[in-house]
DNA sequence: CCCCAAGTATACCGATCTGTATAGTGGACA
DNA sequence: TGTCCACTATACAGATCGGTATACTTGGGG
């Protein structure tokens, strides 16, 4: 199975794997796509593909695992590029990353929404990527609320959580045009209206 | 087939597979549960199963559509108990209802959102569905802010959609207790800061 | 009394599912 | 030159998938 740290060593039949399986999984469901269909999109033979992953339920992790770590670097070049940033500006910042990747790559919603949909069995390995994902996000607007010296930032991040969860389900489903700019102009009317310590 | 409307005549037997059905699908995902799963949990032979609805997409249109239904049942008759409402109010109390029924029959957030993650057909029947269930609660909350005599209606109603959806997502993933009290104080906050015409 | 609707029981269909087995190929590197 | 390593090609296993076929039972209403 080859593993690193719970992931694979990505070969260049692997990579491509993993490729065919995230837009595979992400457009149809994971449960919808069998590996057969994946080593064939991916112009790999399934013994290639069983000897890199093991189990289609490696491959789901790799699909999941990867796609966060992509938004991360996404979001985290967004961040870098405002100079002499205030607090407030880097959090709405957050918002127009997700417009962007959303618009590019999120037609769907939320890849890790979508899974957690599929995946029954709180022990199975995707559901510790999905739960990390989310901390991860939650901890990254409670930092930043609190540079931006919010009194309550526990519950201001969350807060924000909600309108960022909210507009990546919007958006998923269509049901009304541009849900990140909604969502962008109340974080700014929440932190706006916010005391100061 | 024996359709109304689209829908299935509800005899005793295609009840119990609606109820079995509903049940499965929502904590397994849909293509994670088989027909032969959903009839003996139904206690009804496939025969029976395949006489009433036909197919399985037909069972998971029936899902959809009931577990909406309640909802909207729901969501009315806890409306109605309130007593010469302010407007606001209303607009609350649908937040109380929904994490009332969240907290009864929502472990895993919206059957819609989560059923929509399976669906790559925009011409599979639930899709409609789906789309009407959303549809339905962007305009009571359109209805209900309009009532309340805001300046701006429809992004107030976007962004108590939002709130809404994400706190429905929150407390499928448990990303932080009690998401619809979160929800709630933003939207009152919202409410409370808006200009009346 | 007889019919009909709703149901049971069981067996089957072809397709697809995840996963394995066997045998062989081509290149990099020591 | 020889040995890994990533890979191809193909065939197969056992289970499950959605869906159908045949034959029978049961209870209530004209």
């Amino acid at each position: 199975m080859e593993l690193t740290g719970g992931r694979v060593r990505m070969t260049p039949g692997a990579r491509r794997v993993v490729e065919a399986a995230e837009r595979l999984f992400y457009a149809h469901g994971i449960h919808a796509v069998g590996v057969d269909l994946i080593a064939a999109e991916a112009g790999v033979t399934k013994k290639t593909l069983y000897d890199r992953f093991g189990s289609k339920e490696q491959i789901v992790v790799e699909y999941l695992a990867g796609r966060d770590e992509r938004w991360r670097a996404f979001l985290a070049e967004r961040l870098e590029r405002l100079e002499r940033p205030a607090a407030e500006a880097r959090v709405l910042a957050v918002f127009d990353a997700s417009r962007e990747w959303s618009g590019e790559f999120g037609a769907k919603g939320c890849a890790m929404v979508n899974a957690h949909a599929e995946i029954s069995d709180p022990g199975h390995p995707a559901y510790a990527v999905i739960a990390a994902q989310k901390t991860w996000m939650l901890e990254l607007f409670t930092g930043l609320v609190r540079e931006a010296g919010a009194e309550d930032a526990d519950s201001t991040a969350r807060a924000l959580m909600l309108l960022h969860e909210g507009a990546l389900v919007a958006h998923g489903l269509g049901m009304f045009p541009d849900p990140f700019a909604a969502a962008r102009d109340q974080a700014r009317a929440l932190l706006g209206g916010v005391r100061r310590s």
